[in-house]
This record gives structure tokens, C-alpha cells and sequence, in this order.
DNA sequence: CCACCCGATGCAATAGAGTTGCATGTAGGA
DNA sequence: TCCTACATGCAACTCTATTGCATCGGGTGG
């Protein structure tokens, strides 16, 4: 992890009312310096080098993080929750792409528009998430691969 | 729970290859019966009077049902799996609304379309699901009252 | 109509993510 | 520099869901 995004991490946190510890640096310049979103315990080991942060620490800066809006929190089919920095404030058409077979999850860019929703009668609508589901490519190659050794069992 | 859905349980479970069993009958027949999305407590519990079935039982039907195209199995923010009958097998513009206070699930019919998604070079996209959140009726009035007693508190 | 077989069930133990209580440490303002 | 509110560490705990294994029973072949 280059020290740049610990340094971008700094200077986001570095803002009145906001106490600036090292756990919190260094869990968002993780999350900035992720390629897609992290699971708690992934976050918790690219963090392992260095005196080492409690588990806990790290569920309470990521849970603050995104209460803060520093952070999406995605909830993804594995139960698990996956978290990003939140880099460009994407606050509408939000849409991530979630493997079915590995769990990972992507924050998606082209996407078209919201689509309109209606909710019943008295419910009030906050958002709309859009979550494209599939495989990505290492286990779209995997898959792929699986059913040519055994084409009669389809991969669920 | 009126015995009409029972019947219509049974009735869509009558297939060659199917093994007609009490537990998936109950099972199928309360989220036949239910207003809502489920989760495994709530219908653990609305099976409860007759003899029994075991926790662990309704959670291999509940698995069963959604495999075999007969519910369908939603992912929840609260890390709880929630199933619901699949009555119409509305496969494409899948939509759901959450309630981001009580958790309530339900599906929502007017969908405007499934709006296009480009997904990354290599990755096969199987469907895209459309999560509405919000609050439910019951707890936008919660929340409305609870902002009158204390208005500088925003409900999170 | 009956016996047999494979899948379904019950029970107990286990897994794993996330949470809570409480004592201690510390960032940052006065 | 001192103080205080907030952050952290540690351990115990909650809760949903899963797995192993022995037993049961639905439904089909004979």
C-alpha cells in the first residue's frame, strides 16, 4: 500500500469535530487503495503489518466511516458486508455488480438511469439501489471451465 | 391460516419427482399466506402450532423451495435471509422494497424497467435486481413522531 | 399391496459475522 | 499542560445459518 493513500486518508479525515486516529487512517487509505469493496476481515488483514488494530476497532471505524460518509456499507448475498470509499459522491444511480459464485463485489459506472419505483401507500422511498448479479470474469472463466468436464450438471 | 392455502401447497408441489412432505407443505402454504416477505423466524413461528417441525428442517425447505423455483430467497441489511412465495415467476424487472428501520420486505409491482448495465470485460451478467429503501408505513410514522419529540435528532 | 431405497428429518454441535460491556488510552481543545 | 469526551482493546456474547450423522418415511418398482 503506497504511503499516498495513507496520506489521502490523512487529509479527508482532517476536518474539525473529526479525531484523527491512526486506525481510521489507515482503514480508509485501505479502502481507497482497494480495486473493489472490502469484507471487514479483508480490510483487517491488508491492515496486519503494523502494531496491529482490534478486530473490533476495525468494525467500529468502518461502521463510522460510512455514517460519516467517508464509505459505502454493501450488504451483499454471502450475509457479509463489503465496504468502499466513497470517492466520487455517487448519490443516485448507485449500482454495484455482485458475483454469485465469489462474493465479490464492484461499484458499477454505466449505468443508464434509476428507473422509477413506486412504493405502496404511506411508505417513503429514500433510494434506489441497483444490483446487477452474475459472475465476474475469474469465475466466469471458472465456470466455464467446470462445465466442459461435467456439461450435464449446469452450475446453479 | 385458512386450509385454502394448504391445498394450493400441495397442489403446487404435486409434481412426479417431488416428495410431498408435510414440512414443505406448511412451509409453502404459510408464504403462500403471507402478506410479505419472511424471514426463518417468522415462519418457524407461523408453523408453530401442530406438532413441529425442526428449526433446522424449515431452513432446508426454505433452501429447497428457492432452489426448486418455488420461493424466492432476498438478502436483507440486517444479514437475514427473507422468502417469499413466487406466485407470478416475474423473472425479469425484479423489484423490492426494504424498510431501512423495521427490515420488512415486500415486492414491489410498479417497475418501470430493468434499466440497462454495462458490466466489466469478462463478467457475464445473470439479472439485475432493483432494491428500493425506505421506510415502510409503520415506521415513517414512527419515525415522524419521534422527529416532533426531538427534532435536532435526525433518525440517522 | 408391500418392501426397499434414497432423500427428508431431527438433534446436537459447529461456524462465522458482527455486537456489547467495561476498563483504559488518547486526540485535541481550553 | 491538563481535562474530558471519545476511541480502543479485550473478552464474552448474540444470532443466523450450516453441517454431521443416525433415523424416518414417501413413493416407486416389483
Amino acid at each position: 500500500m503506497p504511503a499516498t493513500f495513507k496520506d489521502a486518508a490523512e487529509a479527508m479525515l482532517s476536518r474539525a469535530r473529526v479525531r484523527l486516529t491512526r486506525a481510521r487512517i489507515e482503514v480508509l487509505a485501505v479502502l481507497l487503495g482497494a480495486e473493489r469493496a472490502l469484507t471487514h476481515h479483508e480490510v483487517e488483514s491488508r491492515i496486519a503489518r503494523s502494531p496491529g488494530i482490534d478486530r473490533v476497532t476495525v468494525y467500529r471505524v468502518l461502521d463510522w466511516l460510512s455514517r460519516e460518509g467517508y464509505a459505502h456499507k454493501i450488504a451483499g448475498d454471502d450475509r457479509v458486508w463489503r465496504y468502499n470509499a466513497a470517492e466520487h459522491a455517487h448519490e443516485q444511480a448507485h449500482a454495484h455488480f455482485q458475483c454469485a459464485r465469489c462474493g465479490t463485489v464492484i461499484c458499477l459506472e454505466d449505468v443508464d438511469e434509476p428507473a422509477r419505483v413506486r412504493v405502496p401507500r404511506g411508505f417513503v422511498l429514500h433510494k434506489v439501489v441497483l444490483t446487477a448479479k452474475g459472475f465476474c470474469a475469474t469465475c466466469a472463466h471458472a465456470d466455464a471451465a467446470a462445465r466442459r468436464h461435467a456439461p450435464r450438471r449446469a452450475a446453479r
